[in-house]
DNA sequence: TTGCATGCAAACGTTTTGCACTGGA
DNA sequence: TCCAGTGCAAAACGTTTGCATGCAA
């Protein structure tokens, strides 16, 4: 990851960076711009991305690059995992535990020169699996 | 996966089907309208959209998730992993290694009902690992 | 003072959808 | 026949960008 020299820390980039680690959720960039607007009525969703862009570059927060239509942004730096529900696709996280480096059982077998991986849990949440229960539908399995 | 009742078969979608088996890298939506349009110059790339899914849904071809990105789809139905390009985005097959069942070690750590994974390898192809040491910049590096 | 950051709006690339027509079972 | 499938176009969606203005250092 290229870590960005500190970036300057104008209101809104404080603010945004604020709302992010005041909850435990993996918002979007939409949900984070409406947290955010709460605070700063006139900011714009163009200032939300452009910041959560230049606070990942520099460290502050993750994106999260797995599966999903609209990535999601996450402000706990410490290495862990996440379960994704496949019913109404809330994440949260699961404790790390080390699995070992999955890649080392790869190098070789490719030309790729592998530096790591991308890992998401998929299930269904607590909500979820009563609405299964009822009849619901899933909306995907798990394909990968 | 909800496996879907055999589709019926239509001049587009077995076009559709018989282009993406015919190909090892794993095509955006794009690039096999592309491919089909050779042989269906008039084909919409909407057909091939519905096309796709309802392939994906019949389980005949499997959809690959990415976040942000453009979804790739992959004919290759066995048990296997990717590797993706940090630089270039081109994804190859890796030969299945089983890996355990990864989802035991984290269920009790959560309420979630913990179903599976997805995995995904990221490093750089050959090319790019050449690009590298001439001096280029990662678009990314391995962040989760 | 200066250049990075902002608000706004338009543009962008990908995917989905509404509609009238077509063609396969 | 008759309904799933199609071509076409527009809309939807998440994200990025150009530009004139504003503000932190």
């Amino acid at each position: 990851m290229k870590i960005i020299d500190k970036p300057r820390i104008s209101r809104q980039r404080r603010i945004i960076l604020e709302e992010l680690q005041k909850v435990k959720s993996h918002p979007s960039a939409q949900e984070i711009y409406d947290m955010v607007r709460r605070r700063l009525p006139r900011v714009s969703l163009g200032t939300v991305y452009r910041n959560l862009e230049i606070l990942a570059e520099s460290g502050l927060i993750r994106k999260l690059e797995s599966s999903g239509a609209q990535r999601r942004f996450d402000s706990e730096m410490g290495k862990h995992y996440h379960v994704r529900c496949l019913r109404c696709d809330r994440i949260v996280d699961l404790p790390f535990k080390p699995l070992g480096s999955l890649e080392n059982n790869f190098s070789g077998l490719t030309d790729y020169l592998i530096m790591g991986y991308r890992l998401e849990f998929v299930g269904l949440c607590p909500e979820c699996q009563h609405q299964e229960l009822a009849g619901g539908k899933l909306k995907e399995a798990v394909k990968e």
